[in-house]
RNA sequence: AGGGCUAUAGCUCAGUUGGUUAGAGCGCUACACUGAUAAUGUAGAGGUCCCCAGUUCAAAUCUGGGUAGCCCUACCA
């Protein structure tokens, strides 16, 4: 044949595979030819998937695991676009928060006391808008460099006044909103924070959190002794009248003494009644405590001491006891006890307080075994104490009696009720200045305290404690757990319906949506929402000074109008929203502090009425994104309508309590709906080793430099095909390696082999013309019936939210079936001979295989896929726009997902497939072993079989198995031919159940049947076996039948298959392999001389018996494999000196004819 | 402290309703192939399936109890 001597490159070629430039080159097509947004648009409007983007905050630079997170964003999104819905991607970014507060401060040298004094407020307003956006190019750089498609040019930004308002509208919404028993679900409560007085301010958890700011100091710690009321409920507790029973209780804050009004006992621990002598002052006294404490206060060894009282001047006197009692610490619950320092206390607590409670946060680890309660210092005291009904202590609080003041005002001082010894002093020796305190004659209040206890026989046990304790991370002192006004979501009442409709989310992993986040919801509490903080959303509530009349606003409309009647009152001097017209662009004025506590309004009495200061948690920020990045309700009711709740969202497991809770605590409570479908939680990023990655660790990835350097398409499929999402991913460059070696780089060896014949051949594909499957070879049909079982396993794996198991099919598909075998075994029909029947039958078949698979792929892998779909389709673009046919589109991502077709799918043809591919694989073994190298043709190939589909089967592809391993023949051997010797083992499977302790037996007697009794089952159906007295019928899924080895034969098994070769070479085996041998000599030469791929030569071999028979014998098979037109042998071959074998080496002389 | 996840080859991971030779890829060793060639194939070595106990004829798999690593939440009287 004669090929065209300049053939026209209709497909490009390659040299190597760059992924980073291929990234180059598809984005800046992308961006061109606006294929995001055609993506999105070309698709209709009512066929929608709703994706939330959860936003980030830009005040951070991007790490690896962002490329992570939105690797799984992103996949499907594209995804679902494919499969013709409408995927809108707004993104978005979380501006507010202390982070960012922080950040500011610390960059201008301010604090909050210097706003609107060293700085203007605007100035500080502005300086924070900055600081958010500070790494906002980063980000965007990354969303690109990544190809994660989400709409930048729009995105919703919690700042902005239109966010806020609809946030406000929300937090309307909860506030008008009752529960049956006609409580608001917003509401002003308190509860037990950190708190710094020092400070004058609350603290965060994370501030808590902040490095140092645990601090391992030595307070004072004492036991104190409660002393139990004699009354009816104790009378079981006394052994005599005149018995002094006490309970022992510990606390490491002295101070919080006076303010006790519950002991907290553990329900399920066991506790002991001691009789012993008080230690400071030898009287006779019992204690109570729990058991296992027993042995850190009473030596043993003095439990045999007789009872009487020590010498109280001894230093370590040995103090006996007895253990009298014992008890369940649900027994001690609803004893009464007397108050352990009377500063205050009211009729109410004489009869409900003064309590034993229970609480199952009590251990005895350390202490007694009973927590010293005092509900205003401790988060778990206030918790227990309300739910056991116990009254609190403190100063009569007129505006709210049942929440009297505590003992301790907010300079962290004790207040002056407290009386001349204690009112007035600070309860933490820190709180005092240097010279206070280095005076030597200074007590701290907690040591006055316990020296007060001892005095009056209280205490029974005075000593340092070491232990952690947070500090204020600006003074560097101590906080107090403290009481703090607080709104709240009264969540808990929403609960059970949380829980309800979460039952409806898929989440993924489950245990997500089960464990850690539905055990969460059935204990919910109330949402705190309170922040005393500047930069973030104020809380839209004005109230009166007595707080007799407050007002929600639910918009900046409502506002104007209130702030006209506060003008019109006198309050304010002007509207600063007088201009405000409805709904939209920025309102002029900006809602965030402090110009929104600039508004006064006027309550309906005509009372002055002031904004409540806090703001609100940031998290209700972003739990608002659903309804805020619309603005509605405000515009866009439509738009929201058509994207409420979102199909799918997905961010790293982290956020299980942050993002997923509050978008659905929002979405329950205001809509009564799920905010989304399904959920993906992806876990952590972790280094190469397992460790978390940290700035301080040094084992940072950088995003840019993994994706400029591996390409982002490697990046994304490594971090994805390598553990599911959720698992934690030890991230390592040698992964992306693998991945881009044996994924990319075989599937781009793949594209330039095609490429390369394609181009020698003139070869386009047909949209019109599609070649019947049916007039396919056997392998073609393979091939199809592999890729498209694969389309359908891929969607599955797509639809369950899958992407790892999806990936790995893919990758499956192309090594294994596509690489290792169909374009193994057709590689000859492409570049032999002309263009006919079975060459167009090759291409259109790796044509469809190398389309569908790159479409499968291109949701993981956007680049290289729509990088290959073009130069694939290039030469039919023309063609397939004026047809209107699927390949008209420009990309790949604007194409319609190929759909699933049965009738492409053929199981025996793939199982048959998997027969030769097993038996090619056990003949290379053996030709291995007998180190027959697979260029030497061999005579025959045996096959045992045991049924006569088998042989059906394999029938269909013998000219495959025959030509893979180089083989001439294949022959069965069957029961007739006297060779086959069977073997049986037990199918445990079948048999286990209704043998059940007879297997055993079973087995060993299987394994003993001989040929003949296998055979009688077989054509009986059954056989009788006789087991331990009981007899059982077999049946022939009862065995599983293999054969033995064919002695004589070389023979490799597997699973069942066994395959014999017949070793012996004939001389006309041999001569065949070496003219094999010089083909790929010859071959070889015309490499090394870079001749053309179609030139003709001629050859000249040197004469030498090894080569005589050969050249004789396949003389025109050589010429032919080597398009030689002479090939002759010669004495005097010039030419290269070539190795035949390890004892010959020849002349070879190759020439251009 | 509570909740969750993970533990299988040197590394990264599969492993169906329990079923008898526990797999793949990478790496390593050896060999083969050479019209995919900065490729490819085949084979080999490599396992206390984290530990203990239980259920069962049978456990990597189910149950209970531990251990280790990690995450979230809470924070200690």
């Amino acid at each position: 044949m004669v090929k065209p001597l300049v053939h026209i490159r209709m497909y490009r070629e390659f040299k190597h595979l760059n992924l980073p430039a291929i990234d180059a080159e598809i984005l800046q097509f992308w961006q061109d030819e606006k294929i995001f947004e055609k993506s999105v648009s070309q698709r209709p409007a009512g066929k929608s998937y709703v994706f939330y983007e959860g936003p980030p905050s830009a005040n951070g630079k991007p790490g690896i695991h962002h490329v992570m997170a939105r690797t799984v964003k992103d996949i499907f999104c594209r995804y679902n676009t494919l499969k013709g819905h409408r995927v809108e991607r707004k993104g978005g970014w979380d501006t507010h928060g202390l982070p960012i507060e922080l950040q500011v401060e610390k960059e201008l040298g301010i604090t909050k006391e210097d706003i609107g004094k060293k700085i203007t407020v605007d100035e500080y307003n502005q300086a924070c808008r900055n600081t958010v956006m500070r790494y906002k190019d980063l980000w965007d750089d990354l969303t690109r460099q990544m190809g994660y498609w989400v709409d930048l040019d729009n995105p919703y930004i919690t700042f902005e006044n239109d966010y806020i308002e609809s946030v406000w509208w929300l937090l309307k919404r909860l506030y008008d909103k009752q529960t049956t028993a006609g409580e608001s679900y917003l509401y002003k409560g308190f509860t037990i924070q950190p708190y710094s007085p020092a400070a004058g301010t609350g603290l965060s958890t994370h501030e808590l959190n902040m490095p140092g700011c645990y601090k391992e100091v030595s307070d004072l710690s004492v036991i104190a002794m409660f002393k139990v009321r004699r009354n009816d409920a104790s009378a079981s507790f006394f052994d005599s009248p005149d018995e002094d029973v006490r309970i022992l209780a510990w606390t490491t804050t002295p101070w919080t003494l006076p303010s006790n009004v519950a002991l907290t006992v553990g329900p399920r621990i066991e506790y002991v009644k001691v009789q012993t002598y008080s230690p400071y002052n030898a009287m006779p006294v019992s204690v109570i405590l729990a058991k296992d404490r027993l042995s850190a206060y009473f030596n043993p060894e003095h439990e045999s001491l007789p009872m009487e009282p020590f010498d109280t001047a001894e230093k370590k006197p040995a103090i006996p006891y007895r253990i009298v009692k014992t008890y369940s610490g649900k027994e001690l619950v609803g004893l009464q006890y007397e108050q352990l320092l009377p500063f205050v206390a009211t009729p109410e607590l004489d009869a409900n307080g003064f309590k034993v409670i229970g609480g199952d946060f009590v251990t005895t680890e350390d202490g007694t075994g009973v927590v010293h309660t005092a509900p205003y210092f401790g988060a778990d005291d206030m918790r227990v104490a309300r739910e056991a009904g116990i009254p609190m202590i403190g100063i009569p609080n007129e505006k709210s009696p049942e929440l009297p003041f505590p003992l301790v005002d907010r300079q962290g001082k004790f207040v002056e009720e407290m009386g001349d010894e204690f009112g007035g002093r600070y309860v933490k020796a820190e709180y005092y200045s240097k010279e206070v305190t280095s005076d030597k004659e200074f007590k701290s209040t907690d040591l006055l305290l316990c020296l007060k206890l001892k005095e009056e026989n209280k205490a029974f046990k005075i000593e340092k404690y070491v232990h952690n304790y947070p500090h204020c991370w600006r003074t560097d002192k101590p906080v107090l757990y403290y009481p703090l006004d607080s709104w709240f979501v009264r969540a808990s009442a929403a609960k059970e319906r949380m829980a309800e409709l979460n039952k409806t989310i898929n989440w993924q992993p489950e245990s997500t949506g089960t464990g850690r986040f539905g055990q969460w919801l059935e204990n919910l509490q109330d949402w705190n929402l309170s922040r005393s903080r500047y930069w973030g959303v104020p809380l839209p509530i004005w109230r009166t000074e007595d707080g007799s009349e407050e007002v929600c606003i639910g918009s900046v409309e409502e506002l104007s109008k209130l702030v006209d009647q506060s003008v019109s009152a006198g309050f304010m001097e002007s509207n600063p929203y007088a201009h405000y017209h409805n709904h939209v662009g920025d309102k002029g004025v900006d809602l965030h502090r402090p110009y929104i506590d600039d508004i006064v309004l006027v309550s309906p009495s005509g009372k002055e009425m002031r904004r409540e200061l806090d703001l609100i948690d940031v998290w209700f920020d972003s739990g608002s994104m659903p309804y805020a990045q619309w603005h509605y309700p405000f515009e866009n009711e439509e738009v929201f309508k058509n994207n409420f709740p979102a199909d799918f969202i997905a961010e790293g497991v982290d956020q299980t309590r942050g993002w997923f809770y509050t978008l659905h605590a929002i979405g329950v409570m205001c809509f009564d709906s799920v905010a989304y479908k399904n959920v993906v939680s992806n876990g952590l990023v972790l280094d190469k080793e397992g460790n978390k990655m940290s700035k301080s660790k040094g084992n940072v990835v950088d995003p840019f430099d993994t994706l400029s350097t591996y390409g982002a398409d490697a990046t994304r499929w490594y971090m994805l095909s390598n553990a599911s999402p959720w698992d934690n991913l030890k991230f390592s460059v040698d992964g992306i390696l693998e991945t881009r070696n044996k994924l990319f780089g075989t599937l781009y060896n793949t594209y330039n082999f095609f490429a390369l014949y394609a181009n020698l051949d003139g070869w386009k594909h047909n949209e019109q013309k599609v070649m019947d499957y049916k007039k396919r070879s056997e392998l073609d049909r393979w091939i199809i019936s592999k890729l498209y079982s694969l389309v359908a396993e891929y969607r599955k794996e797509m639809d369950n939210y899958e992407p790892t198991k999806a990936a790995r099919a893919i990758e499956n598909f192309v090594d294994e079936h596509l690489s290792n075998w169909y374009i193994r075994l057709s590689r000859r029909r492409f570049w032999k001979g002309e263009m006919n029947e079975d060459k167009e039958a090759a291409y259109q078949t790796l044509w469809e295989c190398l389309m569908v698979t790159n479409q499968l792929m291109c949701s993981l892998a956007p680049f290289f896929s729509d990088w290959m779909y073009r130069n694939m389709t290039a030469p039919i673009r023309e063609a397939a726009k004026a047809n209107n046919t699927p390949l008209r589109h420009e990309s790949v991502h604007l194409s319609d997902l190929t759909r699933p077709d049965p009738a492409k799918i053929d199981t025996a043809l793939e199982r048959r497939m998997d027969y030769a591919q097993r038996i090619c694989s056990l003949a290379l073994s053996i030709r291995k072993k007998e180190k027959l190298r697979v260029r030497q043709p061999l005579q025959k190939v045996l096959l045992p079989v045991l049924n006569s589909s088998f042989i059906k089967e394999v029938d269909e592809v013998k000219e495959l198995i025959l030509s893979e391993i180089n083989v001439k023949e294949l022959e069965y051997i069957t029961d007739a031919s006297g060779l086959l010797k069977k073997k049986a083992k037990a199918n445990f499977k079948t048999l286990g159940g209704k043998l059940g302790k007879d297997m055993k037996d079973a087995a060993a007697f299987i394994a003993e049947l001989s040929n003949e009794q296998i055979n009688s089952l077989e054509q009986n159906g059954s056989l009788e076996m006789s087991l331990n007295g009981t007899s059982y019928s077999l049946n022939t899924e009862d065995l599983i039948v293999s054969t033995e080895d064919l002695p004589g034969w070389k023979v490799a098994t597997d699973e069942g298959l066994t395959v014999a070769l017949d070793v012996t070479l004939s001389e006309a085996l041999e001569a065949e392999g070496v003219a094999r041998d010089l083909v790929n000599r010859i071959q070889n030469i015309r490499k090394d001389k870079n001749f053309n791929v179609t030139d003709r030569i001629s050859v000249q071999i040197e004469q030498h018996p090894a080569v005589k028979g050969a050249v004789e014998q396949f003389g025109d098979y050589i010429k032919s494999e080597v398009l030689a037109n002479s090939l002759s042998l010669s004495d005097s071959a010039a030419g290269d000196p070539v190795e035949l074998n390890d004892s010959v080496t020849l002349n070879i002389q190759v020439e251009v004819s």
